[in-house]
DNA sequence: CAACTAGTTTCATTATTTGAAACTTAGTTT
DNA sequence: AAACTAAGTTTCAAATAATGAAACTAGTTG
């Protein structure tokens, strides 16, 4: 599905994307039956991430899942490479402030992955949100993200959008999703248009370092029910300030100071 | 550190354990000089799960870190392989009835995890709690998990517990922690008493499947200052049901009806 | 500018992965 | 109970990929 070469381990974990994808335990022959390998091959690997603990066997009922060691590895992820911890107490005060749902956002390949969430309302919930994947091309925080992607990575995540039609506004092509990126660049923010889902709308500004790298992106979202686009956008100052501290905070916070001397 | 095997696979998931260990982005140097492998074999794989989006270079920094791919597959395992969201409900309950903080954890390798938790009190925090890591030998999940292992696996497990004395009643063998794992087994269920961290105790039971195997285990934690342990004892026939309840869903949860022919 | 440091590339040697086919269970049918 | 079947597991020579010492590059520093 996938094919991303990088030899023995990108293989392995091709395989341990897929048992992912399925969303439920899965036996061998099963995925036997959606992978490019041979059963043989497809079988190491299959053990070999279950000795790993990358996944986990069922041997009641011979099934497959992704093993726990996962959850414990992204508690680190999540921790020192998310912006997650950095921007927790911004996006207390944000969402409280607004009253509106905000996102946390970046960029995993060509998607969008959640890293944090606050529902003004009802109080969090764990990993149900977090770490959830949503498309880039359809969604406030993606089309923030890309805008400001350098030249060669815009290009490839381009080309990887499945560009398909979730609503009458959604964009189903690359070029008029770039032709809205420029706006965004000129505007510094953007919107989703009841792009995803009817009803639906949002704000979101990216998180860039002072180098201009694009580290994530916030949204507030809302329903065409409560607001519209004009109240959204009024909300944009509130929200490139909570951008601009996360921003600093990250560039503040990463690293120690020297290397113990051995 | 871990010396695990497994041919390359196992190997790039050390040096991924060994990024996530730090807790912190890491220079390549710092990598190497606590690794056994040999400059340019470290740096391939480095490279490799870069390019896998497992690890995340910072080219201001020149740093690596756990990548948002992981923060991913781990959402895939949190919801497929963890009793996270089939115990949701229950645990919402119980929290609520016994008024104090509810852990869920599951065994990887020799180690607990806290797969999710309940603080009556205060709203949830999202991955800062789910993921996290915790000793097996002096906690009352650890410890009820490990009374109902198979002979074989708990000879592992115990090999690999630290034993390091957190306080005056932590287990400092496998010997005297053995001895209260036949008491729990006998009881169907145990105690923390105060063994990670003065002034904390919990009661804790199991969840196992029907043909007995260890899912995971359920405990409510409180203080020496507002019970004790015979406060926490009444509460273990209303934690038993609970755990039974978990059970029951998880089995018959997992598992859809056939495969789709082809 | 020479010496040092951190990171990157090379390439012959070595070790691992590969996968068709054979084998083993365990379950089902005749 | 023998004959089929389906799912999972093992084998082994050939093909491929990993290895790591050493050389190289680029960026700092005394």
């Amino acid at each position: 599905m996938t094919a991303s070469g990088d030899g023995t381990v990108g293989k392995a974990l091709d395989v341990l994307d897929q048992v992912a994808s399925f969303g439920r335990p899965v036996r061998f022959t099963e995925l036997l039956e959606h992978s490019p390998f041979p059963k043989a091959t497809l079988y190491r690997f299959v053990q070999t991430l279950t000795n790993q603990r990358m996944l986990s066997f069922d041997p009641d009922r011979g099934t497959y899942a992704p093993g726990v060691r996962l959850v414990r590895l992204a508690h680190a992820a999540w921790q020192t490479a998310s912006l997650a911890p950095i921007a927790r107490d911004e996006i207390d005060a944000l969402s409280a402030e607004v009253g509106e749902t905000v996102h946390l956002a970046q960029l995993d390949h060509a998607q969008v992955i959640y890293v944090d969430k606050r529902n003004a309302a009802e109080p969090v919930q764990m990993f149900s949100q977090s770490g959830k994947v949503g498309p880039a091309y359809c969604t406030g925080v993606g089309k923030a993200m890309m805008a400001y992607l350098p030249e060669a990575a815009l290009h490839d995540v381009l080309g990887q959008q499945s560009y398909h039609q979730f609503t009458p506004t959604t964009h189903t092509s690359a070029e008029s999703l770039q032709a809205e990126l420029a706006d965004i660049r000129a505007n510094g923010y953007g919107f989703d248009r009841e792009e995803h889902e009817p009803g639906i709308i949002c704000v979101a500004v990216p998180i860039l370092t002072d180098t201009n790298r694009v580290l994530g992106a916030l949204s507030v979202t809302s329903t065409t029910t409560r607001t519209n686009l004009a109240g959204l956008e009024s909300l944009v100052p509130r929200i490139q300030t909570t951008a601009d501290a996360i921003s600093k905070e990250a560039s503040q916070w990463h690293f120690p100071a020297t290397v113990t001397p051995h």
